[in-house]
Order: structure tokens, then C-alpha cells, then sequence
DNA sequence: CATGAATGAGCGTTCATTCAT
DNA sequence: GATGAATGAACGCTCATTCAT
């Protein structure tokens, strides 16, 4: 194990297991994901330990992912609503360009096989967007709902958002736009 | 017609596939249902033709249940934002008397087994909420928002909502008001 | 057991296994065989005791069938070869009229359920036909023959025919007479 | 390529594939083959995609063989009746040498299993045999009849003989000649 | 290390037979 | 006796994982 010979293995065989999962499921057989890889059968199991580590490791992979995005060209000195309107378009754009790993992550999300570490982890990865949601909720009236309250709400805002721009790309900037409306109100 | 096809039976398999599915996910096997709903093997195969369909008819009646719930009680005379806030409790007390059903619910809605003619069914039986919520954004800030945005947005928030009064029961009451207010801050 | 109340009944199944076992071979479901039959699944065994004891008295039953129809109008005071006739043209005619009967006994026969003591009965039924041939080979060339070997050429000689005639239905006549030519050739 | 698909286990499946269906027909268990063959319950499935696919091979290659050992050795420049005599004794040696694979054969002849492609093929396999059967009746009495009678009666004659040399193998030699002598009288 | 054949437990489903009604 | 639901042992096949090459 210790450090496989190929870091461009180890990327084909998480991109092939983001696209399986897109088509078939957290059921997709670890041969599919291979072969979409172009890599052996075995050869899977050298990079991931079992079929559960190589989730858990993609879990955390797509998510730190997301998360690298969402802070992109941050503007340091705006304000508090200005910061999080950025974060909201570049979560937003990121999901739109990489529709795969967001479905993905979804059904990782919901798995059973996503070890509570894991999801503990991936979590703090999304600290910064997390830090600024304290801030703009210091003054309105979820300040004393729990962290963990808003962050879901946050989180359930940006998935409906989400959705409704993948089924209506037309209107994209316009369903942004609403979802982030929709945020602010309940933030303040 | 001797020994008639049992509701009972058919419930037990339904209750035990509710739980097997939040303690071993979708992947649960048919034996471990059967086994658990005090039945053999191959008797659930009478009741049902295929996993498949058991799964489908489940997530049918569960969502069937908690629209039942919902809608409980509803002072019919009261104005709009006095039966959202009821019906949003309703929905709330459901989801904390019944934490398995929602889980199963939450598992079935992101599987690929369940046909879209069954969530077309399920969305029909919540049509009295969603009326609703049509009223409630009428003048809001969604007004122009597809429809189908303002019921994911609403969903959302319920789910968060009911994470953390599962979270933290203690404060359940206080929870739920929290979500309602954020909620309805979103619609106006 | 003993004595069913219905001699339609058992009609009815065996009919309706015939039937199944052309369409589905002997792996035919007895479930499937009593619907057919218009009769309950558990009624099947009523009437026989298990699968295996419906398919050997249904073989006996069809090949009686066959032998009785084999013997219809035998001109009894008439030559060997003109009896033979005879009993050639009945044994081809009964197969034409009961293409099913015919090949769920073709089945039947190479089934490793088919006891042999059932064999060997069936065999006694048809020897009013194997006397016959005794008679007919008795000066020529297979006179010193085995018994069984002459009466699987006659056996084999008659399949062939019957399935020529049923492939090609408008020739029947010339088929079943170049039929009996051949045998008669083989015999004499 | 690490351990290459071994063809002594392909063929060691197909010959307990052969003893299996001897044994217990055409039910014969998947696993059961494989454990006879010495191989694992899965393996089976690298070789053969599904049982039907294993059966339809095996059809094809026991045909095949019978084929082969029926040409082995004929002599090219003999007359017609030679050459079929040659032929049929070669045909009823390899029975005789293979009484398993002849009737693992006789069972696959009759299932409904087996692919009507398969069935072409393995009847142009025969070809050879059936050209010289062609020039045998050329002026017989089958002169006119269909060439799929002919070839129905010469199976038929030889499995008949077949049947008897194998109940009867002390007299083998002159069942042989004898069914030879019947098919010739048929011919001609 | 890469390969892909081998392994065998496990799955969804079927079906002969039994038995409560 | 008739019915058809109940039973549970099989079955064909899959697939995560191992291991010979």
C-alpha cells in the first residue's frame, strides 16, 4: 500500500467511481469502476483497501474539492454579505460544472458506509464558509439556533438551489440569484 | 379462499423492511426482512413480486402516512400562515414520533429503484401543502420562483429541521420554531 | 388419496401437463399445471402425489392412448404386412391428431423421472403391435435379432415419419406411405 | 496476463458437465458441475457466461467430436455402400467409447435449451456424412423423399443400434452389422 | 507492481410440497 | 375435499477480495 506507484491511477479510479455511482448506484461493482478506470481489477485494490475505503476516500476527496472551490478569488476585505454571495456563486458554479461529483456526493452522503470521521473532516474542510455563516447570523434571529442548525439549512438551501439550476439552466443566474435571496432572509 | 393474504403480515414486512433499510440501507436482503417480520423467505413474495416493488410500495405508504399526518387536525378557517405553521408541526411531530420511517423515506427518495410514476404519487398526496405553500409565496419574494424551488426549499428546511430535533431532543420545541420562522422568512 | 372425487378433475390435470410440458418443457411449475388445469395448486396433489408421480402416470397414460388408438379397426383376419399397415397408419394418425400428446411423451421418454418399472408397463401395452412384428421379421433378415432392438428401429422409424408428416402436413400421405415402405424393407 | 484462462479447466467442466446431465439431466446444479470439475461455484462463470451458454457450448463440441471420430480414417477412393459402412462403424465405436457424451448429447438434442443456430451448426458439422447419404438414396426408394427424412431415419437406425450394442455389448460387433444392413435395406 | 482468474459467501427469486382455513 | 398462503431448500448468478503469474 503505502504510495502507489501512480497518482494518475488513483484519480482514474476515483473519477471512474464518481461517474459509476452517477449511473449505477453505490451498488456499482468495483470491476465497473476498474475497467471505467483503465485500470486492472486488482489494481483497485492496491490504491483503496477495500470498496469502502475507496468511497470514503472519494467522500472526502469531492468534498475538499468543493470546498477549494467555494473560496476561489475570495474578495478578503468585502463585507460579511458581499463573502458569502461570492461563496454562494462559486458553490453554486461548482456544482453546475461538475454535475457527476455533486450527484455522487449526495448518494455518498446518504451512505451508511461514510464513516462518522469522515464526515467530521470533511466538515472542517467547509470552515471557512462555516466561520462566515456565524458572523452573518451573529445579529438575526437564528443567533442562538444551534451551529449545526444553520449550517444544514445552508446546506438544504444550496440543494434545492442547485437542483432547480440543473433542471433550469436557462434561468441559472436567476435561481442563483433567488437561492441566495432566500439564504439572507433566513439568516437575517 | 382459504388463509386469506394477511394485512398483517403484509405490515410486518413493511415495518421490517422500514427498519432493515435504516439499519443496513437499501442493500438489505430480502431473508433479513423476511426474517424479521416473522416470516419465511419465500412468503414475502407473495405479498410482494420483486424487492423492487416492496421498496416502491414502502416509500409509497410511508410518504403516504406522513402526508396523513400533516394534515391532522387542520383549522380549516384559519389563515394561511396559522395552517403552514400547524401543518409544519404536524410534519415535525411525525418525522420525531416516526425517526425510522423517516430515514427509510430518506434512503428511498435517493434510490434509482423507486419509478418516477410513484413519485409523481407521492407528490400528488402532499398537493394540500403544496397548495399551500403556493398561497403562502403568492406575494413573497418566490413569487416568481418555479414551484418546484419553493416545495425543494421547504423540504429542505424541514429535514434540517427535524436533524436537529433528533439531534437535540430537549430543545425540540424551541427547533421546530426556529425552522417555522426561517422558513417563513424565506416565503415573504 | 385413494379414491378422488373427480375423474374430471385428473382429466383436467393431465391434459393441462401436456399441454405445459410442450410449452415449457418438464421444468413446467406444477403451479402452472393446475392453473391450466383450472384447479387449485394444492388440489395438484390430491390427485397425484408429487410431480414425479403425475409425469409417470402421465406417460403411461399417453402411451395407453397411443396403443389403443394403434389397434382401432385392426382387420383381424388379414395378412401380416396389411395389418401392419394398418397399425402404421393409426400409430401416424394419432400423432397428427395429438401433436401435444405426442411430444410431451417425447419428453417424457428421455426423462431420467420416468421409473422403470413404468417403462416397462407401457411397453406391455403396446404389444399387441410387437407381436405383430415378431410375426413380420420371423424369416427375414432381423430374425435373429433382439426383440427390443426391432422394436426401437419400428419405434425411431415411426418418430422419423411422424415428425416429416408434421413438418410438412400437405405430403402426410406420401410421407407416412414412404414411411412404412422403409420399415417394411428393414423388417423383410 | 496473470493466469491465463486455463483450457484443462474449460475442459474439465465441460466433462463434468457431461457426467452431470448424465446423472441428473439437464437440472443438474451449476454447482454441482463446478465441484465436480474441481473448480469453484464461480469460476464456472468465467468460462461459460450462464448455464445455457455452457450447455450450447457443449452441444457444439460433443457434436463436433462425434463428427471427427465418425470421418477418422475413411477411405477416400471406396464405393458408397464402403464408405458408409466405414462411417457407421466409426459412429457407433465412438457411442460405444463415450456412452456419457452420447447421452448427455440425446438429453441436449431434446432441450429447448439449445439455440436453433447451434442446431445448424452442428448439422453442418455432419455434413460429410449426410453428402454420402445423399449419393446412397440417390436411386432408392427414398430417391424422393425430403433429405431431413433420410437423415431422421439414419439417426434413428443408429441410435436404435446404439441402444441395443450398449444394453448387449458382448454381441456388439454383430448389432453393428446388423443395424448397418437394416439402414442399407432402408437406402436402397 | 500489474493483471485478471479464482474464490465462495451471499443475493433475489422460484417452486414442490404442506397445512390452516 | 378444496383452496391458496406458507414454507424453506435450492438455484443461477454476482461481486468484493485474494493470489498465482
Amino acid at each position: 500500500m503505502a504510495r502507489p506507484k501512480s497518482e494518475d491511477k488513483r484519480n482514474a479510479i476515483m473519477d471512474a467511481a464518481t461517474r459509476a455511482i452517477v449511473s449505477h448506484g453505490l451498488g456499482a461493482p468495483t470491476a465497473m469502476i476498474a475497467h471505467e478506470a483503465g485500470v486492472s481489477n486488482g489494481a483497485l485494490f492496491t490504491y483503496f483497501e477495500t470498496k469502502s475505503d475507496l468511497f470514503n476516500q472519494l467522500y472526502l476527496e469531492l468534498k475538499t474539492g468543493m470546498a477549494a472551490a467555494v473560496v476561489v478569488e475570495l474578495p478578503a476585505g468585502a463585507g460579511v454579505k458581499q463573502q458569502i454571495a461570492h461563496m454562494w456563486s462559486n458553490w453554486l458554479a461548482w456544482a453546475s460544472a461538475h454535475p457527476a461529483r455533486r450527484r455522487a456526493l449526495a448518494q455518498l452522503n446518504v451512505s451508511d458506509e461514510i464513516l462518522p470521521e469522515q464526515r467530521v473532516a470533511a466538515n472542517q474542510i467547509m470552515s471557512g464558509l462555516v466561520a462566515l455563516m456565524e458572523k452573518a447570523r451573529a445579529n438575526g434571529p437564528l443567533r442562538a439556533a444551534p451551529l449545526g442548525f444553520v449550517v444544514a439549512i445552508v446546506n438544504s438551501l444550496a440543494d434545492a438551489t442547485i437542483d432547480i439550476m440543473a433542471h433550469d439552466p436557462a434561468n441559472a443566474e436567476r435561481h442563483c440569484q433567488t437561492g441566495f435571496d432566500a439564504l439572507w432572509r433566513v439568516l437575517n
